[in-house]
Order: C-alpha cells, then sequence, then structure tokens
DNA sequence: CGCCAACTTGATAACATTCAATGTAGGTGG
DNA sequence: CCACCTACATTGAATGTTATCAAGTTGGCG
C-alpha cells in the first residue's frame, strides 16, 4: 500500500521496438515513427511487491501499460469488503477512464515494471493518430467481454464452479501470452482470490483441497498449480 | 424468445436529424452529411415485446442502436442459469464483438425501435471515419465502469444492498435520459431482476416488501417504483 | 368474468460465512 | 545456520443468509 513515487523512475527511449509485449498492448497499432514518439511521452517505472499504482478516488494522471509482473485492480465499499475486478499481466493496459479520477485501485502483485504514461500527453497523442483509438476500443470491448464473463460467475456459479473458472481463465491467459500454462503460476493469495470470486479465503481454500482431493489439480512449490485434468476442470467450471 | 424477422422492417432515411436520443448515442460524434451515409445503412426496426435481438452463439451480422424502449442482455449456463449482464435504454448501444458470434442474448423488455447495422457495413464506415472509435471507445469504456460497479454488486453485497443499489442505478440512468427518475419506471419482472442481481425472484419479492415496509419505497401502479427516501436508500445500498 | 402468469409469503434446507484454532512457509536476526 | 516470527493457508464447528420447495394471492388480459 505504498505510493508509486518510492520506486526508480527510468526515463528510456528507443526501447519500444524489442517490447516483448508490444504485439498484444496497445502499442501494436503504431507505425515505427510514431512508436518513437510514443516513447518520448512515456516512462518506464519498476515497483516492488505490494505497492499501490494508484488508489480508487485518486487524480487520474496517469495510463499504464504492464510490461512484466502482474497486477491486481479491485473496488472496496466504505465498510472495507473489497471486489477484485481484475487480474493484469504484461501487455495489458491499465486506466481506462470516463471520469478524471480513478475509478477503482491498482496494486502490484509482484515486482512489476510498467510504461507509464501522462493523461494529457496521451490524450493530445490520441487526437493526431485516430487509430489508436481502434486499438483501445478493440482492448475496452476484450475487457468488456471478459467482465461479463465474470459477472456469470459471480451472480450464479457455486464456490467449485468459481474455482474452476479462475484457474482455467488464468491457465488461458497464460497461453495467451506465449506461456504453456501448465503447471500455471497463481501469483496472488487465497484472500485476493476469494475478492475476486466473492468468496471467504476460508472457502477458497477448503475447494482447493477439494479440487487436489479429486485429483484435478496438484499444488507445487512457489504458488505454481499443476492442472491434471483440464477438460474435468471445464466440465466442473460449467456446473457439470 | 421470438427472432426479429417476424417484425416489421421499416427502411427510413433522414430521422436522424430529429433522432430524440442522437446526442447521447454514437450518433453524436457526426457530422451532418456523415450522418446521412450513417443513415443509409441503417433499418429502423420494431420489435413487440419479449422478442430476441439475438441469441448468445448466432452470428453477429447486426449491431444495433435502441431508440425506444427497454431491452435485457444475458448470458446463460448450459445447465439454464441465467445471469443478466444489462438493461438497456434509449440511446444505449447494443452489440460491441470481439468475435463474430454474439456472446450474449438480446431480447426485448418492451415495445421496442431500434436502428439496426450490418456489422459489414458499419465497418467499412469506421474505416473511413476513424473518430466514431473514439465515440465507441468512450461507450464502452463507460459500459466497462458500470460492468465493475456490478461486479462489486455481485460479489461482495447482500440483498438488500443489491436491491438498493439496483433501483438508485435505474434511476440515475433515467435522470441521465432526461426523465425525472422518481416515480421510477421499472419494466423488468422479478425473475430479471433476480438474475441481474444473482438473486432468486423469491429474494427480489421479500426484500422489496422489506423497503416498502420499512417505508423507503412505495409501489405504484404499473410497474413504477416510488422512491420515498434516496438518502435511506443510498445509504442501504452501501451497507450502512 | 375467469384464467394464467407473475408475484408474494411461508417453512425448510443448503451452501457459504463466521469464528476459532492449528499448521506451514518464507524471511530476519541472533 | 537455525530458531523465531509473522503472514498466509488450512481445517473444524456453528451460524446465518439466501435458495429451494410449496402454497397462496394478485393482477392483467382475453
Amino acid at each position: 500500500m505504498f505510493l508509486a513515487e518510492s520506486c526508480a523512475h527510468k526515463q528510456q527511449s528507443g526501447v519500444c521496438p524489442d517490447c516483448p509485449v508490444r504485439a498484444r498492448a496497445i502499442c501494436s497499432a503504431l507505425a515505427p515513427a510514431e512508436l518513437e514518439q510514443f516513447a518520448s511521452i512515456m516512462q518506464t517505472v519498476t515497483l516492488a511487491e505490494g505497492e499501490a499504482l494508484f488508489n480508487e478516488g485518486e487524480t487520474g494522471d496517469y495510463l499504464y501499460n504492464l510490461t512484466s509482473g502482474a497486477v491486481k485492480i479491485y473496488k472496496l465499499l466504505p465498510d472495507g469488503r473489497r471486489q477484485m475486478t481484475g487480474f493484469l499481466f504484461p501487455g495489458d493496459f491499465i486506466g481506462f477512464a470516463v471520469s478524471d479520477t480513478y475509478v477503482y485501485s491498482a496494486e502490484t502483485l509482484s515486482e512489476v515494471t510498467v510504461c507509464r504514461f501522462p493523461r494529457t500527453k496521451l490524450e493530445r497523442m490520441l487526437e493526431s493518430y485516430p487509430h489508436l483509438h481502434r486499438r483501445l476500443f478493440t482492448l475496452a470491448s476484450r475487457e468488456l467481454a471478459t467482465a461479463q464473463d465474470q459477472m456469470l460467475l459471480l451472480g450464479r456459479k457455486s464456490a467449485k464452479e468459481k474455482v474452476a473458472s479462475f484457474l482455467l481463465s488464468l491457465r488461458e491467459r497464460a497461453i495467451q501470452r506465449g506461456e504453456d500454462g501448465n503447471p500455471l503460476y497463481v501469483p496472488m493469495s487465497r484472500s485476493d482470490i476469494a475478492d475476486y470470486l466473492g468468496l471467504t479465503t476460508e472457502t477458497v481454500s477448503r475447494t482447493v483441497t477439494q479440487l487436489k482431493t479429486s485429483g484435478a489439480i496438484r499444488l507445487l512449490e512457489g504458488h505454481r498449480f499443476q492442472i491434471k485434468d483440464v477438460g474435468e476442470l471445464q466440465l466442473l467450471a460449467e456446473g457439470a
């Protein structure tokens, strides 16, 4: 829960062409010359685990693109109840904004590097490169579809279905990023998972144990899950 | 659950300039000349209550803009469990697509009129008018924020908080559309509301009764709710 | 006026939460 | 290097909110 100010700010130009996540990030819509201008308004920032990128309610001065590590996005109720609205991985864009303040909080789950864009400068650049809006629209639509899947999960699935769905979606995204997804790296705590799935830590723990006992998964060292039977998990995820 | 084919298809050009929802719809991004081209690829369609605009899994041949009436958007699990992902009102856009098939179903809650756009033609038009993507991005971002609020509701709020939040958000949107929002028109059934809030019809009914008994609301004729104490409802919605 | 669907109300049950205790692993300092 | 400490995870028992099952009631529409 520390602010981003405590971290190293390195101004780096000319690194974008070699960026490992460029194909999936917003930058994929840019020609080389544009990419250079893009890089000129951007800072590469490294954050330690547990640091806040920003908090709900703060003025949204920066937008981010995650290049390594993982980030959690959440909203809070006045009494402290928390709902994760997403987990972000390399290539993901952070800070879709409708208002001038952030409508959710973002915090690192691991050491993280991000490309940070001052909002005003990025907006000015978007004026000149309208095709970037197309890219942003695509990314936002995709996130919207994910959000709708999550609503189905939160509103209508049982604890077991939720956990199975969660593991499968993490795996799916890992594969999208070019990892093999099995064993699956699960960097978030039981409590983070619980707040993502609308459950308690205890229920998540019990359910994971059930899946372990039933032989669908196996827990490995270092926050890694081995999925022993993907098909089984897919059946569980949809309530079969 | 009937298909849209059974309804009247009226080709109407030149009506857009007078459109009551233009300011809030995607069309607000268009200059008069562009609007005319827009209208030329569009059909105005009227549907009766209970008709499907499209179903999850069908090829997404059309996009829609709702001009009157109300529409429900939902996803289904294989065993029939349903999650509403949204209710749409005049001015709302239907059919943000990431794939070539619809990822949810849309069905009318009342008699409805929509502007219907063939996807391929609209996409071709988007090529020539890139600023439309900006508009689409804004609309998608807004929907994304709404979806995140809904995740918080589904994952972390009690039945009472859910119902209170629901009524307030309906009211908020009615006000945005220029209606006064009190009494509030609630065109959806208890079952629709339940599937939106992740509850059962019985629980929604009981909770509404509670709100009625506590004096926060009053039920009027014709699917109308009078909110007697907005502040009270706002407190309930956030768990105070 | 009567019928059917939607809504309400009641009794019971289940799933997940809450409260509580124990177990485990990673990191720190002696 | 090991013991300790803390945070995280697991397990257990009891409780509670909401779901389920089952009647009734209302209201809209032919």
